[in-house]
DNA sequence: ACCCATCCATACATATTCTTATATCAAATA
DNA sequence: TATTTGATATAAGAATATGTATGGATGGGT
């Protein structure tokens, strides 16, 4: 059942020659020296017999097979750095790092407010943010929790439901006396559009929407929704946004508010962290803390 | 960025050692001694600053910290299983192991035809076969390839859609001579049904199907969709079956084929294994066996 | 053209780690 | 109760891995 296996540090050297592309740098990045890190390759490349590196000058250069071999290892590195967090979060006290990914706006707009309060409580605790749309971030184990715009699709994930986020068009209100407010879908060609520019999921959101839409030209294209949030308090033009973010800035104006639309919110942690305390203190705060910033923008959102 | 790590091994002695129940046998598992493996726990006790183990008559005792570790732990094992796997899968010939898996009515009745004919172009392929119907094994990387029935819900995956399954009810020639061929939905409840047991997911599916069918009481409940088709090949009663595997046995008889319903079904493989000759091989072969098996299911489920 | 920095390979002395062998303990068995 | 089995702990020698020092090669800068 248990094969033989290489010893499970030659992968890490293997890897920190990957990532800094020469013996001595992976070495100095270890704690080692570049003779022994020498050795590891060899053995490694022995026992897996197959050729990882070609000399170059300046450095190794990778084979095709260490690069087909190098997401593998960094599945092992991940699991490493994962245990190295479950372990320290099994003192009775609340301490040391949770790894928190969000989506670039919630994490700007939202999560600093509830991560400053709970700070307040644990002053022990350290939250690293990493922000991106990736969703892939939980899947690789590379963080303990993750605040999200899609249904999660793992099963060995402990969930939360936050509820449905409204989603609206908005502007600045010097841009609409510049320019002057659209009164139907159809009035918006004539205004400067802020829009998707390739992510291929946002796209698809796009698709469902009124097709009065379809044939808009958007003079801005990002896929960073913090800038549209940045061009459309810039005065740009006319671009989406959450409502309970957007209501915080008095001078951004709701534009066809008729035309909401929702993504769904999720904040999901490994089902492994349930008993660790301090995961478990952040996942609390995140959920209870975007359930209230749920219910500010659904009041918002209501007729002025 | 890179923090201090415990030595990867020592996470290999710490799971032989919970997995075996003592030092001894951890290390006669490992090949080592149990000197070693002693002085391994001792070490990544003082290095994660935990306890993970109490001295007991007859081996150690896990601490609640050691076995809240032990999932990570096992992620860890499974990564370094993967990378095995996909090293030697890098060599140009198609030669050792691939492991797939499959829901247990494929594996037992559609796979064998198709791995024999793989195997008979590549003497030097060895093929693992899992059975189940947990869908995580993929998610744990304790396979490289599914065969599964429900849509592939992770983004790294390469998939491959097969067609929908149909799935009919059918029965022995035999039990229908005994106790008739129903001509309604509603005449089923006169019947030996083969049903489902627990399973939530089959149940789910249960729920969508005709509400007549609600109302029926099973005599036979099972969760094995094998043990489903060996009674109705035994002649026990009426239960549902694929369709295409149930047209090979002409003593099965299609009931009210009016009502069959479909299953999707998928192949999918790792996003890191494409560039895998070994797995390639296995997955295209997956894929095309597959689809000539649902033709011929697809033509079989025509009217007679 | 020269020098310098950076890289890898090799040889040898040193540290560390493993194994072997032995002692000790606990529980099950006769 | 004595004995056997299987466990952990410990000490010392053997095996292995590491660090240091050095040489050779390559490319960039002066």
């Amino acid at each position: 059942m248990d094969g033989y296996q290489p010893d499970w540090g030659l992968y890490r050297s293997f890897l920190a020659v990957l990532t800094h592309g020469s013996l001595s740098a992976a070495a100095r990045a270890l704690g080692l020296t570049q003779p022994t890190l020498g050795r590891h390759i060899d053995e490694l490349q022995r026992q897996l017999g197959v050729t990882l590196f070609t000399r170059s000058s300046g450095g190794l250069l990778p084979t095709d097979a260490a690069l087909s071999l190098r997401p593998h290892a960094e599945n092992l590195k991940a699991a490493a750095d994962m245990i190295l967090r479950a372990a320290s979060g099994l003192d009775e006290e609340v301490r040391g790092t949770v790894r928190v990914t969000a989506s670039d706006v919630i994490g700007v707009e939202v999560l600093p407010g509830i991560l400053t309060d709970l700070r307040r409580n644990y002053p022990d605790l350290e939250i690293e943010l990493a922000l991106g749309n990736q969703v892939e971030d939980l899947l690789r184990r590379d963080a303990d929790i993750a605040v999200r715009m899609v249904t999660p699709r793992q099963d060995a994930l402990v969930v939360q439901h936050i509820g449905e986020i409204n989603l609206g068009l908005f502007a600045h209100c010097d841009y609409l006396a510049r320019k002057g407010m659209p009164q139907h879908i159809e009035g918006l060609v004539e205004h400067d559009l802020i829009g998707i520019d390739r992510d291929p999921q946002d796209r698809r959101m796009m698709q469902s929407l009124p097709e009065a839409f379809h044939n808009c030209h958007f003079s801005f294209r990002s896929d960073q929704h913090l800038a549209h949030l940045a061009m459309i308090r810039a005065g740009y033009g006319i671009g989406a946004c959450q409502v309970g973010v957007a209501r915080r800035d008095p001078n951004l104006v709701h534009v066809l508010p008729e035309f909401s639309f929702v993504i769904d919110s999720w904040v999901t942690m490994h089902e492994d962290l349930r008993n660790n305390l301090r995961c478990r203190v952040v996942f609390d705060a995140l959920v209870s803390g975007m359930k209230d910033h749920w219910r500010i923008q659904r009041t918002a959102a209501m007729p002025i």
